[in-house]
DNA sequence: CCACACGGCGACAACGTTGTCAAGTGGTCG
DNA sequence: CGACCACTTGACAACGTTGTCGCCGTGTGG
């Protein structure tokens, strides 16, 4: 159908020659102004039907200062929560007519501040979402008054923000581990380099401090250069003096080497909360109980966020806290082997009695596909 | 550092009255042409570190024809899968200076014509890597001569196309039952909507036949309208009067599915192989044999294409196929329960002595973190 | 000493679109 | 009947960049 004249794209020019038009009336119905005439529009139309005219994004950006993209700066793709969070995103760009131009960070403060910059500088985007790596962004300071920015996942003192509640959600996990009589609770994965994890952190100790708990070191696996290997530190929280009863893991990733080393060995008796949900966590026996983070929920706040923001500068920026679920499935709501002493009020072997908000849904399709 | 002279964006106009020359020298500068006195070029390199200055991508593709970036327009970046894909491109285009917009189809084929034919038509993208949804896309045509495009994951006469070889995996995954006994092997999720599941449904049939065994439709599962449930599908399976032994999961979802329906029952018996590794299939016990389409692998086998094909035209598009690898995890090496008939060659319980190509490097992290 | 080549640089147009302004037409009101 | 208004349309400049062309000055060979 559409005919390309000669071996060039067929720009408003060509439309207006055919439609018998001027090109700013093109210009005109293209962009849904009022004060066409319905004919000479269905005239138009037709010749853009024709000849398969689609208007130049390149030029629309440059007369305008402002693009029909938002770009989206993310640690990787290659993570399926960060994944999910950008096609919410995507899914809601599209209803706008926006596009989405994504770049990775790979949590390099360098490359963050490439990306960032190549966005709202060069490609001009029309607003950003990204989650920050470096603690500050000053470069993007100049840009600000045109270019629309919010920050995801970890928050961002000037910018706002779409976290979730770390602190709250840990609190809510780790009281449920006390309130069924553990003593031992272990934190698997500790990375000072995430500020949200930090968060969970102080989470756990006050939580332990609050029951009168002591805190132990020991208890605490540290990533140390980025790395920790997750099942031999599995093991040693296991093998301890006094081991580990109850397991807080602090993201999916430690999450899931926590599983399969526990699977290794068998162990099934052994609490454990996740901070973060992951495909397989209800299919194992038992069940990984999870403080679900939805992906969706926080790239669909970011978006909004930032059309908000389009509309009107809006006032501060503030923090917007997306609720989480803790999953009940199982491995949560297992109780501490002997009550030792008599500390913790409840300490049934049913689920919790405690904390923990209802949610039902375990068995949302998630995560992996295809 | 950088200071914006009023409340506007530098443009190479201030870039040259900083440094005392002419716009088209700074452009010479910028685009790392021969022809600048060194001296000259040193001072505008040094007004452009001050003022920050940017290029402005869309008057250069607006000048250029064709901007610097690549679309991708994938099914979603909700599956990891394509995700992985997406982050692969993303990675190699970086080096070469390239944005990546991604755009999902949705598995629709109008949303894939207004995705495409925004990118191509609209932003004008340096090229295009899609994995295609309707059987022809011929509104590509007019662009086609401008804008190089690869096709990904399913293949598509007259595109370059990168695809794993689906018939050939199928066929040694089926094969391995076979020798191992097998007579009643299930095809777990035929989807007639893609090409590639065809592909691979056509490899279990043509083994079947070699093998002499008989075709029973009631061992094929069928997505129907998009849906299929997996769980009372694998029960139906195994409760037929002569239930399945083995099972082929044509992809990865199915496999989740299957694995999850399998678990529930507490049947660690039966064989299975699925199409497409996932996180958790080393972890639960058996493991999860799966063919494994690398789609880091394949992500990077497209952009080469594509960076290849803006060099030079080239031929003629052809297919390129991208090697999987069956990884052995325990689930693939079931033997069938009773010998039955004396039919296959070799019948041992252990690791299977057929096909089946090495592969070790069973625990790459892959899949769920965060 | 002159013609010419060449390295280095600048003036200007053009890419496709939209904002500004003005012009044309027909109708309405005083 | 004339002035004014609403509505529709078009001419033109401008957005920031690069391609084309030409200019200038210096050196080189005849």
């Amino acid at each position: 159908m559409p005919k390309i004249s000669g071996s060039r794209r067929p720009g408003i020019k060509d439309v207006a020659a055919s439609a018998g038009v001027s090109i700013k009336t093109v210009s005109r119905v293209v962009n849904a102004e009022e004060a066409v005439h319905p004919e000479t529009r269905a005239r138009v139309l037709h010749a853009i039907q024709v000849l398969g005219y689609v208007p130049n994004t390149a030029a629309r950006s440059l007369k305008s200062g402002t693009g029909g993209a938002i770009g989206v700066v993310i640690d990787t793709l290659a993570d399926p929560f960060f994944a999910a969070l950008v096609s919410a995103i995507e899914t809601r760009a599209l209803t706008e007519g926006l596009s989405v131009l994504v770049a990775s960070s790979n949590l390099d403060a360098a490359q963050e501040r490439e990306q960032l910059l190549s966005l709202v500088a060069g490609h001009q985007v029309a607003g950003v979402i990204f989650a920050p790596v470096a603690p500050e962004q000053p470069y993007l300071d100049p840009y600000r008054a045109v270019t629309p920015v919010v920050a995801v996942d970890r928050s961002r003192a000037g910018y706002d923000s779409i976290v979730v509640d770390d602190y709250g959600a840990t609190v809510l996990a780790v009281q449920q581990f006390v309130d069924l009589g553990h003593e031992r609770i272990a934190f698997f994965d500790r990375d000072e380099r995430f500020s949200t994890i930090e968060r969970r952190m102080s989470g756990y100790l006050d939580v332990l401090r609050d029951a009168g708990l002591p805190f132990d070191p020991e208890l605490v696996s540290e990533t140390i250069d980025g790395s920790l290997d997750y099942r031999s530190e599995a093991d040693r929280l296991l093998a301890l003096d006094r081991p580990a009863t109850a397991f807080f893991a602090s993201n999916a990733k430690a999450a899931i080497g926590l599983t399969a080393a526990l699977h290794r060995t068998h162990r099934q008796d052994t609490a454990m909360i996740a901070f973060g949900d992951f495909s397989f966590a209800d299919v194992v026996r038992p069940g990984v109980s999870c403080i679900d983070q939805d992906p969706f929920l926080i790239g669909n706040a970011a978006i909004e966020r930032l059309l908000a923001l389009r509309e009107s500068p809006s006032g501060e920026p503030r923090e917007w806290i997306v609720p989480t679920a803790l999953l009940q499935r199982g491995s949560g709501e297992i109780a501490a082997p002997l009550p030792a002493r008599a500390t913790a009020s409840a300490s049934g072997a049913a689920p919790a009695s405690g904390a923990a908000p209802a949610s039902a849904s375990t068995t949302t399709t998630r995560g992996d596909a295809r």
